[in-house]
RNA sequence: GGGCGGGUAGCUCAGUUGGUUAGAGCACAUGUUUUACACACAUGAGGUCGCAGGUUCGAGCCCUGUCCCGCCCA
C-alpha cells in the first residue's frame, strides 16, 4: 500500500483528480435523454452556470460562484439525483470589442481601417485563442459541470435563439425603435442601458450667471448650472409658477449668453425654488429632466454635441471643442462679457459608465427598446405566486421594487461584436423587414435594395435566454424537455436586475414557464477589512496564486464557510491559511487511520462491545449528519460546513482519535472494532465534506477504499465502495434511538474531568510526561469511572497503575491535591509540585465561582420560571443546581481537610 | 427622499423554530518536537452581544424608538 505524504500536497492531487473525474464521465447526469434506459420521470437537479465573460480572467467572484454551485451540485449528485450543471461563456460585447481594439492598436491597426467584417474575424480568432482560458481556470476550481454541454452566447444555436426571441417580441409589438433620451458613452460611441450607468458623488462647481432679458438687457435672471457648456443648447429658462421673484418674467424672452438666441421664460412646478437661484436653464437635448420639461412645453430641442461629445455646428464659435474644454472657454468668454456672477464649490451626482468609468452624456439618439411593462408584470406574478423563491427572502422586495418601476430597456448597441439586430431597412419603401432568416428582398415591396441594421444587441439580451437557449430552445429538444425549468439559479446579488430578473421575464415570455424555481444570491467578497477590492486600492486577491500556495479546497472552503446568504464577506489570506490547515488536519487524520489498518486483525472473534467513546462518536456523528441535512435544506450552507469542520477537528480528531490510539493498542477485537468505527466515521465525514472540499476528500477516500479493500470484513459502506467519492452516496442519518443523550452526557463528564486535571497540571507546571496517581470518588458514577479508566488516564496523564475509583472515601487522603468535577471528587498526588497556600486559594476561588452559580440557580428556580417554563427545561436547571451543590459541599470538605 | 443589510472578543465573522455559563479562526500568553498532523497539541486570558425602552418565566435572537457604518433605488 502506498504511504500518504506527511502533509497534504494539493499540487500533486488537484489537476490529476479533476482530469480523472472528467474523463470518467462523472460530471454528466446519470439519467439523461440520450441514455438507452432514460427515465423521464426522475426529477433532475439543474443549474445554469452564469456565463463568464470571455475576456475575464479568474477573480474571486468566479471562485464564489463555482464554489457555491459546485457544492450544491455535488451534494445533489451524492443524494442520487440526476444532476446537470451547464457551463458556458458570454461574448461580452463592449468588453471584448475594447480588448481586441486595444490589441489592434498595439499592432498599429484599427477597427475602422479593417472594416466590420474583418474586425469580426479578428474578434473570433481572439476568442479562439483566449476564450477558453477562463473555462480552464474554472476547471481548476473543481467545477463538476457537464462540459459536453458547454455553450457560448454567440454560437450558432444561441444565435438562433436570440433571433427567434427578437422576432417574437417585435411581432408582438414589444420591441420598438425611436429617438429617446439615452445614456451615451462618447468614448465607446454607443448607447448603454440605465443599469450600466453608475452615479458618483463628486466635487464640482456651481456656476452662477445672467440670463439677460431680450427686451431689456440691463435686467437679468440669475441662473446656476454645473455644466456651462450646455448653455449652448438651452431652449428655455424655467421658474416656479409661484415664485414671486420671477413671476414678472414669465412669458418674456431672454438671451442665451454668447449666442444671443432668444428663448422663453416658462413656468413649471418641477423647479425647486430653493436650489441655486430658483431659476433653471432648460437643455432638452442633454438632460433627462430637461427633456421631460421640453416635451411638456413643446420646446425646441437643440443638440450641441456630436457622438464623440464634441461641440457641433449648433455651438457657434465653440464648434469643434471637446465638452470640457468648451466648459472652460465659454465661462471665460462670459466672464469677459460680464455675464457671470460667481462660482461655488458643489458636490453633485456624476453619471459614469460602468465599463471604463467615462462620464456618460445624456443625449437624444435613435435606439431599439423593449417595452418592459407586460414582461415585468409576468415576472412579478411568478415571484408573488411563489413559483420562484428568492434566497435570502429580503431580495424579493428589491426585485418587486425594481420591476414595479422598470423603464423600457434600451437593447441596441453601436458595436461590431454581438448579435446583429435582425432588421432590414428597405431603401425604396422604407419598410422594415424583421426576419428569422436573412431576407433577400423587402417583405413589403420586394425590392432587393435592403440593408441590415448595423446595431447589435445588448449582451444581456442573449444571457437573458441562457437557461433555455443552452438546452436547445427554440427547438423542442429532449434536453429542454427534461432539464427545463432548471432548479437553482445561483449568483451574486449585484446582477439581480441585469440578469436574474431578465431571465425570469424572458423565460416566462418564451417558454411559458419559470426558468428556475429557486434563486440563491450570494454576497460580494471584500478584503480583510471589509473594503471593496479594487485595482486602484491594490487590495485585490488573485485566486490562482492563492490556490497554488494554499490549495483550491482551502480557498473554496473559506468562501463557503465564511459567507451567509446575501451578505458580503471579508476574505483574508489568513482565513485561507487556516483552512489549508484544516485540509492538512483531515489528511493526517486519514493518514493515521489508514496506516493503522495494517496492524488490525482481519476479523473479530466475537460481537462488538463498544466503549463509551465509540458510542459517543457515533451519536455525535448522527447528530451532525442530521444538522447538516437540515442546514442544507434551509440553504444554510456555510453553517453546514462549519458544523462538519468542528466535528472533525474538535471531536473526532481531538478526542476520538486520541482515545482510539489506546483502544487500538489493546489489539484483538477491541482494535478491530475501533478501526471499524474510525473508518466508518471518517468515511462519513469525507462524504459530508466532499461538496465543500472535493479534492482532499476524494484523494483520501481513494486511499481509504484501497486500504479497506484488504480487510473486507472490517468495513464496507452500505452501498459498497463506489468508484469515486464524488459519485458515492450521501450519508443517511439515523433518527435518534434514545440512548444517545446519555452517552453524550457521560462523555462530556469524562471530557470535563480530563480538562480539569490538565488545567491543574499546567497551572502547576508539571512536566509533560509525568504520570500521576489519582483517586476518583463518586457514588453513582463509579462504574463509569472504572470503565473509562484507560481513556481518562491516557488523556489526563494519570498513572494507570495508581488509579483508584471508590464509591466513598472515609478519610481524605494525605498530600493529595483535591478537585471536584461534576460532583466527582478527584485526588491527585501532586504534593511535590504544589504549595499548599496556593491550594487553599484555588479551592476558595472555585467555591466562590460555584456559589455564584448556585445563587443564580436558586433565584431562578424560586421565580415563576419554575411554573411557567417547560418541565424539561426546569428539570435541567434543577439537576444543574444539584450538581453544583454537591460539588460545593465536596470542595468545602476538601478545603477543611487542608487545614 | 424610499428600501435593505450590518453594529457580538484586539481583528474578521458564526450564532434561523427565544431555553438561561455566547462560539470559531486569526492575533495574544504559557508549556510541549507525546511515533497522524508544529499547517500540530495542551492550557489560559479576552465579550454589560451599538444605545434606550417593551413583550416574555426567560431576549444576541421578537417588537418600538434611536445613533453609527455600508449597499441599492430615485
Amino acid at each position: 500500500m502506498k504511504e500518504l505524504t506527511k502533509a497534504y500536497d494539493f499540487i500533486k492531487v488537484e489537476q490529476r483528480l479533476y482530469k480523472w473525474w472528467e474523463e470518467s464521465g462523472f460530471f454528466k447526469p446519470w439519467n439523461e435523454p440520450q441514455n438507452a434506459d432514460f427515465n423521464p420521470n426522475i426529477a433532475p437537479y439543474v443549474i445554469s452556470y452564469p456565463p463568464t465573460n470571455i475576456t475575464g480572467s479568474l477573480h474571486l467572484g468566479h471562485v464564489m460562484v463555482v464554489a457555491m454551485e459546485d457544492m450544491m451540485v455535488r451534494h445533489q449528485r451524492m443524494k442520487g439525483i440526476p444532476t446537470l450543471w451547464v457551463p458556458g461563456t458570454d461574448h461580452a460585447g463592449i468588453a471584448t470589442q475594447l480588448q481586441v481594439e486595444k490589441m489592434l492598436l498595439s499592432q498599429g491597426r484599427s477597427r475602422e481601417a479593417l472594416g466590420r467584417e474583418r474586425f469580426e474575424q479578428e474578434v473570433w480568432s481572439w476568442k479562439e485563442n483566449y476564450g477558453s482560458q477562463i473555462t480552464e481556470e474554472i476547471r481548476r476550481l473543481g467545477a463538476s459541470c457537464d462540459w459536453r454541454r458547454e455553450r457560448f452566447t454567440l454560437d450558432e444555436g444561441l444565435s438562433i435563439a436570440v433571433r427567434e426571441a427578437f422576432v417574437r417580441l417585435y411581432e408582438k409589438g414589444l420591441i420598438y425603435r425611436g429617438p429617446r433620451m439615452t445614456n451615451w458613452s462618447p468614448g465607446l460611441q454607443t448607447a448603454v442601458s440605465d443599469l450600466e450607468v453608475e452615479y458618483f458623488e463628486e466635487p464640482g462647481v456651481l456656476y452662477y450667471f445672467k440670463y439677460r432679458l431680450a427686451d431689456d438687457p440691463s435686467q437679468f435672471i440669475p441662473v446656476a448650472t454645473t455644466r456651462p457648456e450646455t448653455i449652448l443648447g438651452d431652449t428655455a429658462v424655467a421658474v416656479h409658477p409661484d415664485d414671486e421673484r420671477y413671476q414678472q418674467f414669465i412669458g418674456k424672452t431672454v438671451l442665451v449668453p454668447i449666442l444671443d438666441r432668444e428663448i422663453p421664460v416658462i413656468a413649471d412646478e418641477y423647479v425647486d425654488r430653493k436650489f441655486g437661484t430658483g431659476a433653471l436653464k432648460i437643455t432638452p437635448a442633454h438632460d433627462p429632466n430637461d427633456y421631460e420639461i421640453g416635451v411638456r412645453h413643446n420646446l425646441e430641442i437643440i443638440t450641441i454635441l456630436d457622438k464623440g461629445a464634441v461641440i457641433n455646428q449648433n455651438g457657434g464659435p465653440y464648434q469643434g471643442l471637446e465638452r470640457f474644454e468648451c466648459r472652460k472657454k465659454i465661462w471665460q468668454d462670459m466672464a469677459e462679457k460680464g455675464l457671470t456672477i460667481k462660482e461655488q464649490p458643489y458636490t453633485h451626482q456624476v453619471p459614469r459608465s460602468q465599463r471604463g468609468g467615462e462620464i456618460i452624456e445624456p443625449m437624444i439618439t435613435t435606439q431599439w427598446y423593449i417595452k418592459m411593462k407586460p414582461l415585468a408584470e409576468a415576472g412579478l406574478k411568478a415571484v408573488r405566486d411563489g413559483e420562484i423563491i428568492i434566497i435570502p427572502e429580503r431580495f424579493t422586495k428589491v426585485y418587486y421594487n425594481w420591476l414595479e418601476n422598470v423603464q423600457d430597456w434600451c437593447i441596441s448597441r453601436q458595436l461590431w461584436w454581438g448579435h446583429r439586430i435582425p432588421v432590414w431597412y428597405c431603401d425604396e419603401c422604407e419598410h422594415l423587414t424583421v426576419a428569422r432568416e436573412d431576407p433577400a428582398v423587402c417583405s413589403h415591396c420586394g425590392s432587393i435594395k435592403i440593408h441590415q441594421e448595423t446595431d447589435v444587441l445588448d449582451t444581456w439580451f442573449s444571457s437573458g435566454l441562457w437557461p433555455f437557449s443552452t438546452l436547445g430552445w427554440p427547438a423542442k429538444t429532449p434536453d429542454l424537455e427534461y432539464f427545463y425549468p432548471t432548479t437553482m439559479l445561483e449568483t451574486g446579488y449585484d446582477i439581480l436586475f441585469f440578469w436574474v430578473a431578465r431571465m425570469i421575464m424572458m423565460g416566462l415570455e418564451f417558454t411559458g414557464e419559470v426558468p428556475f424555481k429557486t434563486v440563491y444570491l450570494h454576497g460580494l467578497i471584500r478584503d480583510e477589512f471589509g473594503v471593496k477590492m479594487s485595482k486602484t486600492k491594490g487590495n485585490v486577491i488573485a485566486p490562482l496564486p492563492v490556490m497554488e500556495e494554499l490549495g483550491t479546497d482551502a480557498l473554496r472552503f473559506s468562501l463557503l464557510v465564511g459567507s451567509t446568504p446575501g451578505n458580503d464577506m471579508s476574505l483574508s489570506l489568513k482565513k485561507v491559511e487556516a483552512n489549508r490547515n484544516f485540509a492538512n488536519k483531515i489528511w493526517n487524520a486519514g493518514r493515521f487511520i489508514i496506516s493503522n489498518l495494517e496492524r488490525v486483525p482481519d476479523a473479530a472473534l466475537s460481537t462488538s462491545t463498544p466503549t463509551l467513546a465509540d458510542t459517543w462518536v457515533l451519536a455525535r456523528l448522527q447528530q451532525v449528519n442530521l444538522d447538516v441535512d437540515r442546514l442544507f435544506e434551509n440553504y444554510q450552507y456555510g453553517e453546514a460546513g462549519r458544523q462538519i469542520y468542528e466535528f472533525i477537528w474538535n471531536e473526532f480528531a481531538d478526542w476520538y482519535v486520541e482515545i482510539a490510539k489506546s483502544q487500538l493498542n489493546q489489539g484483538g477485537d477491541r482494535a478491530f472494532y475501533t478501526a471499524q468505527t474510525l473508518v466508518y466515521v471518517f468515511d462519513t465525514c469525507l462524504r459530508l465534506l466532499h461538496p465543500f472540499t472535493p479534492f482532499v476528500t476524494e484523494e483520501l477516500w481513494q486511499s481509504l477504499k484501497e486500504a479497506c479493500s484488504a480487510i473486507p470484513d472490517l468495513y464496507q459502506p452500505e452501498s459498497g465502495w463506489e468508484k469515486a467519492l464524488m459519485i458515492a452516496k450521501w450519508p443517511q442519518p439515523r433518527q435518534s434511538e434514545g440512548w444517545e443523550d446519555d452517552k453524550v452526557n457521560a462523555f462530556i463528564l469524562i471530557q470535563e474531568i480530563v480538562r480539569a486535571i490538565r488545567n491543574l497540571r499546567t497551572e502547576n507546571k508539571l512536566p509533560h510526561g509525568k504520570k500521576i496517581a489519582a483517586i476518583l470518588v463518586s457514588e453513582n458514577l463509579a462504574n463509569l469511572l472504572i470503565a473509562e479508566k484507560e481513556p481518562i488516564a491516557l488523556l489526563a496523564g494519570l498513572d494507570l497503575n495508581r488509579y483508584v475509583v471508590l464509591p466513598k472515601l472515609s478519610e481524605k487522603p494525605q498530600d493529595a491535591t483535591p478537585l471536584v468535577v461534576g460532583g466527582v471528587e478527584i485526588y491527585l498526588s501532586l504534593a511535590e509540585f504544589i504549595d499548599s497556600e496556593h491550594e487553599v486559594e484555588r479551592l476558595e476561588k472555585e467555591m466562590h465561582e460555584i456559589n455564584i452559580q448556585i445563587e443564580r440557580l436558586e433565584k431562578l428556580l424560586a421565580s415563576s420560571f419554575a411554573e411557567k417554563a417547560p418541565p424539561a427545561v426546569v428539570t435541567k436547571e434543577r439537576e444543574k443546581l444539584e450538581t453544583f451543590r454537591n460539588s460545593f459541599e465536596k470542595i468545602k470538605e476538601q478545603r477543611r481537610a487542608l487545614e
